[in-house]
This record gives C-alpha cells, structure tokens and sequence, in this order.
DNA sequence: GGCATAAACTGAACACTGTTCAGCATGGGA
DNA sequence: TCCCATGCTGAACAGTGTTCAGTTTATGCC
C-alpha cells in the first residue's frame, strides 16, 4: 500500500528534474532552441520518456509559466501589503513590475512574449496570471477608492497601468540593438507618467 | 509540377513573387508555421531555389518588416505635417500606432515582436524602423518646443511613449483569452493617460 | 543552323525537430 | 519460481532549414 506512494513520489521526482533541466536550459538558450532531446540529455533519460511526465513541449512551458507568475505574485503581494499613500504604492508596483522583467529577462520573455505566439500558458495565465494581475487590480482599487484618480473604472486603468508596464519592459528586454537612455530613467519616466495620467488633475 | 504555365508568367520578378507568398502565408498562418517548402510550393518551385533569392527564411521576415515599417510611416507622417496643436498631434499619433497594430495584427506581431526573438529584422529595424521612430520624436521635439512638456529629453519622452503605445497594442493583440474592456476606451485611455503624463504640470 | 558557355533551377541528402509506440527490463507480490 | 504492471527505451515517422552536385534552359557566337 505503501508502495504505491514512494512510486508516485518518486515519479514526482523524475517530474521535478526535468522542469529543472528544462527551466535551467530555455533561460540559457530560449524555448526554442531547446529540444526534447536536449532536456532528455540533461536528465540522462531517453527523449520518449519524457512524455511519460508531461503530455508535449509546451505542457512544460506552461509548468514554468506558472511558477513566474508565482514569483512575481509575491514581489507584488509585498507592496499590497503596506500601509503607505496608494498612489505610491502604484508607482512602486510599476517600478517593481518592470525591475522584475529586466531581472529575469528570460523568463519573462518566456511568460508574456513567448508562450503566447505558441498558444502555450493558457492554462497558467488563466490561473496564477490572472492572480497575480487581480494584486494590481486591488492597488487600483485602493486608488479609486481615496478618490485620487481620474476614471472609477478599475478595469480600464489596471489595464491601461499593465500596458504601460508591460510595454517598457518588454521593449527594453527584446529590443537589444536599440539606442535607449538610461533604463532606470526610463523606469522612473515611465511609472511617473502612468501615475500622473491615471491620477485626478486638478482644476 | 506546371512549368509551362509557369513560364509564361514568370518573365522576371520571382523575388517579388517569393515575398507575396511568404507575406500572404506569414500573416495568414505565422512565421514558425510556415516552412520554405510551404513558401516553394506556392510559387510553384524547388526549395532550393527560394535560397537563390534570399539567403535565409529571415531574411525574407526582414524584407516583410521593412514593408510594414514603410506603411507604419505613411501614417505617421500624415500627422506630422499638420498643424495643430503638438499635444493632439501626439495623441492622434498614439491613437493611430495602436490603431495600425490591430489593424495589420499579424504585420505587427511579425515585426515588433516575432522578429526580435529570431534575431530577425535587425535590418530593417536599424533603417526603415528607425526612420518610424524618428517620426514620432519629432512631434515630441515640437512638443518640447512649445514648452509643454514635463522635460526636455526628447529620447527619454519620445521611448516612454513609445513603451506605452506598444505596451498596449501587443497585449490586446497576443492576450486573446484576457477579459479586456471595450478596445476603443483602452486605446482613448491609453493616449490621455501618456499624454497628461508627460506634459508639464499645471502650478 | 550548330555549339559552347553561363545562368537558372532541381531534388536528394544532411542534421535536426516534436512525437509515438512496440518492445524490453525490473521490482514487488503470490 | 513465475507473473505482470510499471518505467523506460530507442528506432521510426513526418516534418524542419539548408546545401550542393547535377541537370535543364537561355543566350551569344560562329
């Protein structure tokens, strides 16, 4: 009966090393490039025996879209979580969102840019991803709420908020040859300015 | 395979036959799902050949982005030699990027963001991509001109914006599953947002 | 016309890809 | 000891981008 347990653990193992392996080699070498034959390699297995684990390539993707979103979730979760004026604590989500892109530039590549072309991480951004945008949503909320900003309509401007975001750090991780000034400038440019659009204007 | 028929119509231009294929299969199907052979098959050649007319499957994504890189200018430019006001100036402009992206969805993906992260377009990026960009920082300068901006860095504020546009016009259209509000309220959104954003603050 | 030369084109071959599946090895229960 | 479920293998399949020796075709010259 017992036996029954250790088997899965085990397999559950198995399971870990190759996420292991294929984590280490798509931020390395990007989706890709990496083959089922490489990661069958790294884990010293034959390449069918993968698909005893995960039902194809992208069921993989998925699995570490997932724990993106897991990480970023808690970067997030920290600033929800302090008492200090909603609108700064907005701009130091945007700050934190676009720091969190630039420092794991591969696996937010993988998560918001690649996984999408490949129709992969739906399942991942329809569950944790969607977790981790609802912890901005209440930000925005807050916002709303002390009636600093210039719309009540918390979808429209958490996802205008996540546009701007996402823009800056998307362009700054794939856009490699191109002349951008300072990156932190442009952070601080950026969250000022999405901040001071979405914020009342006095009149 | 027909070679009479082909022939006869065939006289010169099968370079700009080869693109029209790849373009029409590019956008209609991506560029990972379409193979050399797909590309051959429809010009009625060899795959072979298609390597007599371009040295890579990336080079013949360069020549695409370059085409949309010009038509993106086009409409750009139709705003830059207006004379209104700078600061509608810019918002037409945001309004009109994101406008082109969902208008040529599939131009825009293969351009701004498939071909980064093949390494592809590096070309076209740094000629008719930056001829495109440089359309937009003018209307910035003549912003900055007009002393109604919130600094005077044009690189700094024309990049911000920039991010946000694209920012936006990527999510809306790689992010198909997401529950967006109505387009049109994100894309206004966006543009008031960047625009009040970057411009000098009243007092 | 006939013929040489150059250009255009072919398609088989190479090394790779994701994925499948018949068969083999092994550990645990009877 | 035998049985058998399970884990695992590795060859095979259909596809990929790319190359290149060899064939076909067009052209210029006598």
């Amino acid at each position: 009966m017992g036996v029954k347990q250790r088997r899965a653990r085990q397999k559950e193992g198995l399971r870990e090393e190759i996420l292991d392996a294929a984590r280490t080699l798509f931020v390395k070498e990007g989706y890709e490039s990496v083959s089922i034959r490489k990661i069958a390699d790294k884990v010293e297995y034959a390449p069918g025996t993968i698909y005893l684990y995960f039902r194809d390539k992208a069921e993989i993707l998925d699995k570490i879209c997932e724990e993106t979103f897991a990480k970023l979730i808690v970067r997030m979760q920290a600033i929800e979580n302090d008492n200090a004026d909603p609108l700064d604590k907005m701009r130091r989500a945007i700050r934190t969102y676009i720091q969190f892109g630039l420092d794991h530039p591969h696996h937010y590549v993988l998560t918001f840019i690649q996984a999408k072309m490949h129709g992969v991480g739906l399942t991942a951004f329809q569950t944790t991803g969607m977790q981790a945008f609802e912890c901005m949503r209440q930000g925005v909320q807050e916002c709303i709420d002390a009636g600093v900003m210039v719309s009540d309509d918390v979808d429209e401007l958490s996802q205008t908020l996540w546009a701007g975001m996402h823009g800056l750090t998307s362009l700054l991780i794939t856009c490699v040859g191109f002349p951008f000034v300072e990156p932190n400038r442009l952070i601080e440019r950026m969250a000022n300015t999405l901040v001071d659009g979405v914020r009342k204007k006095p009149d």
